[in-house]
DNA sequence: CTATTATACCGACCATCAGTCTATTTCTCA
DNA sequence: TGAGAAATAGACTGATGGTCGGTATAATAG
C-alpha cells in the first residue's frame, strides 16, 4: 500500500476522530482495532507507533472529550459578576449543553452512547470529565459555603453527587432505549425531564437552598433536541464495521 | 479426560461459583472462559450446554447476586410494626450489610471488585440488584409520601438516587485504590465514611426529613470490616489464572 | 551532495479468545 | 434391553489485540 506520511499531530488527531466515530456508533468492544486502522487508512504498525494499546486510545479519547468540555466552561469560573449560585447554575447549564453538543451528531450520541455496549466508553469519558470538572465544582461550592449561600459539610462529596446526577442520565436513557419503540422513546424523554427536575430540587435541598434555585436546563430542552434530530435520519444507517458473525451464526467448516 | 457426570443443578451452581471467584479476582474481561472451565474441571462443550455465552454466564451471576441480596431483605417489607422511615432505614442497613457479606471474602470483594476491570461485572450486578430493590424502595417511599412522612414528587426518581448512592461507593473506593499504599487505603476508608454521612443527610433533605433521620450504617462500620480483613492475608495471593503475557512483554518468536 | 540517524510506517505473524461442531459416554425409561 | 435424550469431551474456527523485523522518508551532520 502507498506509504503516506503525515504530520504526527494530524495523524493522531485523525486516529482519534475515526476511533471516536467507530466507538460511538458501534461500541468500544465491538469496534475492532482493524476497523479503526482501516478507517484511518494506516497499518497496524503505524497505529502502535501512536498508541500503546486499544485501551490507551480509549483513554486519550476520554481525555480529549474532557478537555473540550472543560474549554467551553472556563469563562464561567472567571466571571467576577456571578455569585456562587449563579456560577453553579451557569456551570451546570454549560455542561448539560456541552454533553449534547460535543459529538457532532446529537442524535447519534443519544442513540449510540446510551447502549449497554458503550458502558466502558461512557464511564471513561465521565471519569475524565469528572476529574476535570470536580475541582471547579468544589471551588464554587466552597465559595458558596464560605459566604453562606450553601449549607453542607462536604463540598467534595456534593461535587461528586452533582457529577453522579450527570452520569445517571445514562442509565435512565439506556433503560428506556431497551424498549426500542417510539412510545418507549417518548417515555424516556418524559422520564428524563422529570428526573432533571428532581435533580434540581435534590440539589437545592442538599445545598440548603430554597426549591427552585438550581436550574440545570429549561423544561422541554431534552425533547426539543431529540425530536429535532429525530426527523433527520442521516445517522446510524451505515454498514457494520467488521465481518463479525452474529453470536449463534455458524461459520462454514471444511467439506 | 475422565468423564464425570453431575446433577445439572449442581454443575450449574459450581460453574457459577468458579466464575464468580475468577470474575471477582481477575475481572470479567481478563478471566477467560478457558480459565472458568479449567477451574470447574469441565470441557467447553459442557459449558455451552449450560450457558449460551460468556455474557449469559455473567447475567446469571448477576441475577444470583440480586436474588441472594433480595432474599435477606424480604422480611423488612412484611413487618407491619415499622413506619416508612423505619422500613427505609432497615432496608438500607440490610442492603449495606448484604453488599459486604454476599461475597464470602469481604476483603477480596473490596480489593478486587473496585478495580477498573470490574466495571462491567459491577454494573451488571448493580443493574440486577437495582431491578430487584427498586420496587421495594418505591413502595416504601410511596407509603411515606402518602402518610406525610416523606415529601417528594417523584418516588421512582428518589429510589433511583438511593440506588445511585449505593453504587457510588464503587468509584469512591476505586479512586482511592488507584493509589495503592496503606495511607491511600486509610484515606479511602475515611472518605467513604464521610461520604456515607453525606448520603444520609442528602437523603434526609431530598425526602424532606430533619437531618439525622436516615441511618445507613453506624460510623466506623467500614473501617471495622476492612481492618478486620486486613490482618488476614489469605486472599489475593493466588496465581494468575491464565498464561496471559503482560502487555509489553514479548513472546519468544521463531529462532 | 552524501552519510547517518531518527521517525513514520508497513504487513506478516502470533497467542489467545469466544464460540461451534462432531463424536462419545452416560442416564432414563419404556 | 434398547432407543432416544442429556451430558461431556476436545479439536477446530475466525476474529482480535498485539508484536516484530523491516522499509521508506525526513532531518541532520559532515
Amino acid at each position: 500500500m502507498p506509504r503516506v506520511i503525515k504530520h504526527p499531530e494530524l495523524r493522531r488527531e485523525e486516529l482519534l476522530n475515526h476511533a471516536q466515530a467507530l466507538f460511538l456508533t458501534h461500541g468500544y468492544d465491538k469496534a475492532s482495532l482493524n476497523d479503526v486502522i482501516a478507517a484511518a487508512g494506516i497499518s497496524k504498525g503505524a497505529f502502535y507507533h501512536y498508541f500503546a494499546s486499544k485501551e490507551a486510545l480509549l483513554e486519550s479519547l476520554a481525555e480529549r472529550f474532557a478537555r473540550q468540555a472543560l474549554a467551553g466552561v472556563q469563562d464561567v469560573l472567571g466571571d467576577p459578576a456571578l455569585d456562587p449560585l449563579g456560577r453553579l447554575n451557569a456551570l451546570l447549564a454549560k455542561s448539560r449543553q456541552a454533553k449534547v453538543e460535543t459529538a457532532a451528531e446529537a442524535w447519534a450520541l443519544f442513540e449510540t452512547m446510551f447502549r449497554p455496549e458503550n458502558l466502558v466508553l461512557f464511564h471513561r469519558i465521565n471519569l475524565a470529565a469528572s476529574a476535570a470538572f470536580s475541582p471547579l465544582l468544589v471551588e464554587i461550592i466552597r465559595q458558596g459555603v464560605a459566604d453562606g449561600t450553601f449549607c453542607t459539610f462536604d463540598p467534595e462529596g456534593v461535587a461528586d453527587i452533582v457529577m453522579q446526577f450527570g452520569m445517571a442520565t445514562h442509565d435512565v436513557i439506556a433503560k428506556a432505549f431497551a424498549g426500542g419503540s417510539d412510545a418507549d422513546m417518548d417515555i424516556a424523554i418524559e422520564t428524563l425531564e422529570r428526573r432533571v427536575r428532581l435533580y434540581e430540587i435534590a440539589l437545592d435541598r442538599i445545598l440548603g437552598l430554597p426549591d427552585g434555585s438550581i436550574r440545570i436546563g429549561e423544561p422541554g430542552y431534552v425533547r426539543a433536541v431529540m425530536t429535532a434530530r429525530r426527523s433527520n435520519p442521516s445517522v446510524g444507517a451505515d454498514a457494520p464495521p467488521s465481518k463479525n458473525r452474529e453470536p449463534g451464526r455458524a461459520p462454514l467448516r471444511r467439506p
